[in-house]
DNA sequence: GTCTATAAAGAGATAGAC
DNA sequence: GTCTATCTCTTTATAGAC
């Protein structure tokens, strides 16, 4: 009978082994498109045999599964600062940029995750508990959770003097009970409900809007936008910001249409923001992996031999 | 040598088993999904050798691809009649309406065509000629031409009271030359391009808004929602058509600013779709096609020995 | 735990007989 | 035109030696 420590030191062995299997999962996935991801390719990558994966995973499934959870907790953790933000409307705004941030960046994540299959969406979703648990989640629900008191208030203070608000702000918002252990899957989806119900308090949303169907139909919007931008080779004929802008100040209302509907800036100067626009540039967002676009993925093996 | 009516039945035989392929990958890829699709189960389904394929199709991606226009064309068909609605705004309501139905009535074929391989969109979207030339894509061509000079008028006599427009209507429409023989996987395009002008020539929409982007905005928005109910698990919450009318409100700017406008109920008596939420529906979308829903496609082969 | 070896299945595509 | 037969390659997953 081995000594506790001799257990531990085993038990860490066996999860840098699956650490390391993930990261050459991670790896094919982005250079070669999830199509690609076989476990011969993954137990050559780390230099095994393909029967060792079989140890610390049930199937090829399994490992897509436990890659969708982390690509899920990657990107909830870019909104975690954006959740700070005191203007309902530009907080929403940025977690849209960030998004779509995101999904250019990391395209195969983003596929495997949302545009797959969906067991996988479901994974991510109801299973990022797992991966998520590894930091990024504590400092997520601390957000959400903080977000019910503090931001609140600084976002009254910034906000509402603009319209007469405050009737609803407090007693309603805890509708949303926000149960962080619940489904920490739906942070992303409390962050957004907690600024629309902001927004609402402030008379610059609909009092009869159900702000539910409201992230949907915004959520909607933005993966449409990161969805088409993947496979849709025509899609965007503008640059892929001005796109983003449009849509977004089609949603909170901030577009300078003839009459401006909640409180915008009446008029811009220009067209559009045809000058600068730096498009697919996005600086801002994550540098952690080494590059994910560029490289085609190939769906299908196409011509090997002749 | 054969005389001329000999060789035509050859050739009208030789486009009969074409078809007969093509119907059987439509069935096998609606049935099982784009994944299932083989040369051999194809040939198998037609009870011809997998090697006669080859005497039609290149390969399986040359199938695909000709699904793909095939599936686009049959898109397109459904927009023909809502092109004649004289107001812009409920023209595009419906076009966005019907282009939601069709994607949940076939999901796979709208897997196929808009969140599979880039170049099976592209197949679609600037091949569409050969497959629609069938038939489809003459209507579709006259609607659009007619568009411009009938369509725009009864417009007009329809809409035109409610603002001060007619002045840069009958000068700018030209703008769009609307050549239909140049891409015709753009002639959906050109019909809402075509709503637009007259929306913004109606001051319902932002003169300074470009409608090219609008209307790139607008069709993430509704594949965003095609797709996320394809792939989503637990997307939509809320009845789908009460998310779709949410979408079209917003973007055509008919949301209520404090009345609810045609759809959304005000409040909802539950939290989310416990109670009605029929959701998946959608009886009025096209009933031409086998019941394409229902089956799950299994993008993986999953289990099969044990 | 890790390996070698292999089973079992399936794919796309082609050569050559008829 | 069509078929038989086959080539080549790939995959997931497992059995059993060490």
């Amino acid at each position: 009978m081995p000594g506790m420590g001799i257990v531990e030191r085993k038990s860490r062995q066996k999860q840098a082994l699956r650490e390391r299997i993930l990261d050459a999962a991670r790896r094919i996935v982005m250079r070669e498109g999830f199509a690609a991801l076989s476990m011969r390719k993954i137990a050559d990558a780390i230099e095994y045999s393909p029967a060792t994966l079989y140890l610390h995973f049930a199937s090829r499934d399994e490992i897509a599964q436990a890659l969708c959870a982390e690509g899920y907790a990657q990107l909830l953790a870019t909104f975690v600062p954006l959740a700070q933000i005191a203007d309902p409307a530009e907080r929403l705004k940025a977690l849209g940029r960030a998004y779509v941030a995101f999904g250019v960046a990391h395209p195969e994540t983003y596929r495997l995750i949302f545009m797959e299959d969906p067991s996988y969406t479901g994974a991510a979703l109801g299973g990022a508990a797992g991966a998520a648990r590894k930091g990024v989640d504590g400092a997520l629900a601390a957000v959400v959770d903080a977000g019910a008191g503090a931001a609140n208030e600084t976002a009254e203070a910034t906000v509402a003097g603009t319209a007469a608000a405050g009737t609803t702000a407090s007693g309603k918002v805890n509708l949303a009970p926000a149960k962080p252990d619940d489904d920490p899957g739906d942070a992303a989806l409390h962050i957004m409900l907690r600024a629309l119900e902001e927004l609402k308090a402030a008379g610059r949303l609909s009092a009869s809007m159900d702000v539910a169907v409201w992230a949907e139909a915004f959520w909607a919007t933005l993966h449409g936008i990161v969805a088409l931008n993947l496979t849709c080779p025509v899609f965007p004929s503008a640059p892929l910001d001005t796109v983003v802008g449009v849509a977004l100040d089609t949603w909170l209302g901030t577009q300078p249409a003839g009459q401006p509907q909640g409180a915008a800036k009446s008029t811009r100067a220009g067209k559009k923001k045809s000058a600068e626009a730096p498009a697919q540039s996005h600086s801002e967002a994550h540098a952690e992996s080494p590059a994910e676009t560029g490289v085609k993925p190939a769906t299908k093996p196409k011509a090997a031999s002749a």
